[in-house]
DNA sequence: GTGGTCC
DNA sequence: GGACCACAACGCTGC
DNA sequence: GCAGCG
């Protein structure tokens, strides 16, 4: 028996209010061997910039109770058992529901919402007092598998070109997993609509000005091997992990706000819950100025209505309400495992050496999908690189998971 | 992670 | 007191 | 209804 024995809870005192943290040693993150109490920490440490981000703001909760290995949920409705620094906001939905949501002021509502099992802080992008402006236009950039960092920084920048000529100004930081986020603090004068066409209409125009290094489609077989500009971010209900939030990734990275002259240098894998807190105390919060002047969409309107409406994809009709596909898609396999998956994707390349030689990194789609209960995966080839006449046909699956199999489906 | 039930 | 259980999300935007 | 997002 070794002396330390893990603690059942312990009592913090955090600005004036006490917090209780429940199994305070419990291993979140096993790689670096990061405790509850560990995140807790550094949440603290970096307390007024992580509230820059979050605080105010109505936020999602993702909870983490058995570590990043095990399966999370989602929870809107905060606990009804909060504690009176915790304030809440509740959200009125199109359909007529509505979620009270939990609204974080201070360190200690980190603390405690940390102690709920929660990693990352998922705000929405208006603060509590007025639900239906967003005050914070977010440039979400999603590099597809093979793009590497330079071309996401070539993207970035073109977006700051862009925001520039508008008259913003744009806050970069790490997404804390591959990709970059670009902040824009506006007027809270726009609703979702106008702020999400200004976001598209940005987009497009990143597009324009970096063709093939950026794309602004919504599907993925169309994106090639290039950042995608994903303006849905700015619909409403949607929400993006916070500046100074600890990502569910092994080695607990943070999403990490950055100068701008440090983007072409500093890649993500730099910033982790260990490196984090000394950065800050060195160098404080990059992201510091962001509420001093807030923008105006009006110039991103303005080229909304200069470019026009986006050109849709042809409109694919094969009867049944399903999208045709733009693109000579093959379906290969569904799995119920990421490396069954991969694996699938390997033997039917090892079946079509020929075909799988001409494939890029980008026309391999292997994308988790939501069934019924659980997750799945969905392995797809796009064989636009593979002359017609040796594309391999669609075959029957080489592995076909049923994502329903149990359920039991009325009348059928 | 929390709160309720049942032995 | 301890074991066990239920519960904790779902909305938005097109096609 | 479904895809694709968080
Ligand atoms: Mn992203
Ligand atoms: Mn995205």
């Amino acid at each position: 028996m070794s002396g330390v024995s893990a603690r059942k809870e312990v009592f913090l005192d955090v600005g004036g209010h006490e917090v209780r943290i429940s199994s305070p040693d419990k291993v979140v993150f096993p790689e670096p061997g990061l405790t509850k109490l560990d995140i807790v920490e550094y949440y603290l440490s970096v307390s007024d910039a992580a509230l820059r981000g979050a605080g105010g703001r109505p936020m999602v909760l993702k909870r983490f109770v058995k570590g990043i290995a095990e399966e999370a949920f989602f929870q809107k409705r905060v606990p009804e058992n909060h504690p009176d620094f915790i304030d809440t906001a509740t959200l009125h939905y199109a359909r007529g529901t509505s979620a009270e949501e939990a609204v974080i002021r201070d360190a200690a509502g980190l603390a405690w919402i940390v102690n709920l099992g929660c990693l990352d802080l998922n705000p929405h992008p208006v603060r509590a007092e007025d639900l239906d402006h967003p005050d914070e236009l977010r440039i979400d950039l999603d590099p597809m598998p093979g793009v590497d960092w330079s071309q996401i920084v070539d993207v970035a920048f073109v977006a700051r070109e862009v925001l520039d000529d508008v008259g913003l100004v744009g806050w970069p930081k790490t997404s804390g997993s591959r990709g970059l986020h670009i902040l824009v603090r506006i007027a809270p004068r726009w609703d979702f609509r106008d702020v999400r066409l200004a976001a598209e209409t940005l987009a497009r125009e990143v597009e324009n000005r970096a063709p093939g290094l950026a794309t602004a489609r919504w599907w993925k077989e169309e994106r090639g091997e290039s950042v995608f500009v994903d303006f849905n971010q700015n619909a409403k209900d949607r929400t993006v992990a916070s500046a100074y939030s600890v990502r569910p990734l092994p080695d607990a990275r943070v999403s990490t706000p950055l100068e701008w002259d440090e983007v072409r240098v500093r890649r993500p894998e730099e910033f982790t819950v260990r490196t984090v807190p000394a950065r800050y105390a060195d160098i404080g919060d990059p992201h510091e100025g962001i509420d001093a002047a807030p923008g105006t969409l009006d110039g991103l309107l303005q080229l909304a209505a200069d470019l026009g409406p986006a050109e849709k994809p042809p409109r694919g009709t094969d009867g049944s309400g399903r999208r045709a596909s733009t693109m000579p898609l093959i379906e290969i396999a569904r799995t119920k495992t990421k490396p069954e998956a991969v694996a699938a994707l390997t033997q039917w390349k090892a079946q079509h050496p020929a075909a799988a030689a001409q494939l890029h990194p980008a026309d391999e789609l292997v994308d988790g999908m939501r069934g019924s209960s659980s997750l799945w995966y969905r392995v797809r080839v796009n064989l636009q690189h593979v002359p017609e006449a040796e594309r391999p046909p669609q075959e029957k699956l080489l592995a076909d998971y049923d994502p329903w199999a149990g359920k039991t489906w009325p009348g059928r």
